[in-house]
DNA sequence: GCCATATATCTGCTTATGCGTATATATAGA
DNA sequence: TCTATATATACGCATAAGCAGATATATGGC
């Protein structure tokens, strides 16, 4: 019960929907997110450390960079499927996924 | 966005979730909920209305009791439907159910 | 080892949330 | 109006969570 909870909660802040946003279209390393949602650097680590903390993200070190992706498994499926839904009626969501889409081009990492 | 967040607030706690499931299975009043769970009336009262005020529940008084019911609207339902599926795995959600279905035998209220 | 860059964590602060107990409000019946 | 019951809210407190800015850690290149 404190698995669901937990997941919940993390799922329960703009800055933390705007993330997994995000690594729905592909894994990022912490400084592709700080670009797209203009963020200060700490505030986007902390949140990452929570998602991972409640099981929804994984990270991966590749040298200097830290590579972030959802992680697809049991129960929170359905859930990260909800979330997706969500960018058709949320516009803040879409324009950060066309923010990044254009970000990448000019990649920094 | 403030909506959506302040939904999965509201699914962000035990207490909550296990009132959730049981609207599940129909309409209840307060002391339906305080009996079921077992909990202190002012704290199940509190978290009904913290699922009001994030548009999940809906309040009908009648006589003495209020009765609650699940808000069946627009993007809630999907999330309302994962909520359900909770049931399946976990234990006390479950018992939940069938302590009220027996409590409600012996109508109080 | 030293420096630069990327990321994580700590600090001090403010606000939100949860709890139990006590109190207030609402309704029905005498 | 007085009383009893159901429900809602206020109070005082403890803990969690959010933030910005500063600092620590990790890695790669020299």
């Amino acid at each position: 019960m404190e698995d669901i909870t937990k997941i919940y909660k993390a799922l329960s802040d703009e800055t933390r929907l705007r993330i997994l946003n995000l690594l729905h279209d592909g894994d990022l390393c912490v400084c592709n997110i700080t670009d797209a949602l203009k963020m200060g650097q700490s505030k986007v680590s902390r949140h990452l450390a929570y998602l991972k903390n409640a099981g929804l993200v994984k990270a991966k070190r590749d040298g200097l960079w830290v590579y972030y992706s959802l992680s697809r498994e049991n129960f929170y499926l359905p859930l990260l499927k909800c979330l997706k839904e969500l960018r058709k009626d949320i516009k803040k969501l879409d324009i950060d996924s066309k923010r990044i889409r254009g970000s990448k081009k000019k990649l920094k990492c």
